[in-house]
DNA sequence: GGTTTCACATACCGTTGGTATGTCAAGTAA
DNA sequence: TTACTTGACATACCAACGGTATGTGAAACC
C-alpha cells in the first residue's frame, strides 16, 4: 500500500524534498547549465548515487523543480482569481498576480528562462498549460461564453497574453524604473478591455 | 588598413563565415547544449584551433551567430514597415512581419528559446533592443508623439508587445491549426487598436 | 532469523569545453 | 633574394561534467 509509512518511506521523502530544494536554489541563483550535480549533491549533504536514485537525470531533476515552482504560481494566480466574484474580474486579478509572481527569481529563471531551453518549448509549453496558462485560458473562455468577451478563438489569444505577461514579468524584475509595475499594469489592462464585448 | 585584401584576410572572413554558418545551422536543428564543438568543426572543415581562433568561447560563437539571426529579423522587420506610408501602418505592418518571420526555425531556437538561456536574459534583452525591438520601440514613440496613441510610457508597452509576438511566433511555428496565423493576427490588431488615441 | 528489498554510497567511464603548444605559409623590411 | 615576424590555423592534452555499474548496510518481509 502507498498509504504505509515506515522510516524507510520518510527518508526517502525527505532525501526528494531536499535534493529539490537545493537545486531549485542553485537553479534559480546560477541558471541550470552553470550549476553541477557535485554542487547539489554537496549541497543536499548527499552523493550522486542517491540523486539517481531519485531521478532519472539532470534534466529529469530539472523538469521536477520547474513543475514545483509553476504549482506554486497556478495557486497564486487561481487564488488571486477566486477572490474576485465578477469573471471580468477574476481575469484581471489573476494577470496582475501573475505579473506579481515576477518578483521570484525561482520563477524568472527557471520558469520563464531556462524551462524552454532546456525542455525543449514543445515540452515547456505543455506544462505551462496544465499549469498557470490553464486558468488563463480558462477564464478566457468563460467570459466569451459569458458574452463578456468579443467571441474569438481563445488558443491565439491566451498565447499573446501569457507570451506578454512573461516577457513584462522578466523586464520588471530587472528594471530599476520605479512606477514600472503599475505602468505596466495599465497597459496590459487596457488591452484587456479592449477585448471586451461591445 | 582594413580595406587591405591579402589573400590571408580573405581565407580568414572565409573560414569565419563556414564556421557561423555551419554552427547557425546545427545551433537551430538541435539546439546550443546538443551539439558539441567537435559536430561544428568536423562540419565546417575546421579543427577546434580555428574556432578559438575566431571565436572566445562556445557561448561567444552562439552570440555572433544570435546577432547575425537577430540582424536579418530586424531587417525584415524594418522593410515591411518601411513599405508603408503612415505611422500606424508601419506599425502593423511591423508586427505582422514580426509574426510572419517566426515560421523561420533558426529564428525560434536560436534566438527565443535559447538566446536568453544561453546569454542570460539581461544579455539577450540588450541585444533584442539594438535589433528587431529598437523598431518597435521607434515605432511607437513616433505614433505618440505624432498623437497617433495615447500618450503612455512607450517601454513597458513595448515589452508587453514584444513579448507577446514571440511567444505567438513560437506557438505559430507549432500548431497545426489552419488558420492560426489570421486569428492571431487578428487578436493582436485588435490589441494594437485598443492603443489608438481617442 | 534468514532472505530479500531498498535507499543510498563508491568507483569508474566517455565526452565535453577549453587551453597550451606546434607548424607553416603569408607578410615585411634589408 | 633573404632573414625575420606575424598570423591562421592544427595537434595534443587536460579538468570537469553527466551518467553508469557496482557495492553496502539497514529496514522490511516471510
Amino acid at each position: 500500500m502507498t498509504g504505509e509509512r515506515g522510516p524507510r518511506a520518510l527518508q526517502r521523502a525527505e532525501t526528494r524534498r531536499t535534493l529539490l530544494r537545493e537545486s531549485r536554489k542553485l537553479f534559480a541563483a546560477q541558471g541550470y547549465a552553470a550549476v553541477g550535480l557535485a554542487e547539489i549533491v554537496r549541497a543536499a549533504g548527499v552523493t550522486k548515487g542517491a540523486l539517481y536514485h531519485h531521478f532519472d537525470s539532470k534534466t529529469d531533476l530539472f523538469r521536477a523543480v520547474l513543475a514545483e515552482v509553476q504549482e506554486e504560481v497556478a495557486v497564486r494566480v487561481a487564488a488571486a482569481g477566486d477572490a474576485q466574484a465578477e469573471p471580468w474580474d477574476q481575469l484581471a486579478a489573476g494577470c496582475r498576480a501573475f505579473l506579481e509572481a515576477g518578483a521570484d527569481p525561482d520563477f524568472q529563471r527557471i520558469l520563464l528562462v531556462d524551462g524552454p531551453a532546456v525542455l525543449g518549448w514543445a515540452e515547456w509549453r505543455a506544462l505551462d498549460e496544465q499549469g498557470s496558462a490553464r486558468h488563463l485560458v480558462d477564464a478566457l473562455t468563460t467570459l466569451v461564453e459569458a458574452g463578456l468577451l468579443a467571441p474569438q478563438p481563445v488558443q491565439p489569444l491566451a498565447r499573446l497574453l501569457s507570451g506578454a505577461m512573461n516577457e513584462a514579468a522578466l523586464w520588471l524584475a530587472t528594471t530599476a524604473e520605479p512606477g514600472a509595475l503599475e505602468d505596466t499594469w495599465a497597459a496590459l489592462a487596457r488591452m484587456l478591455e479592449s477585448l471586451r464585448a461591445e
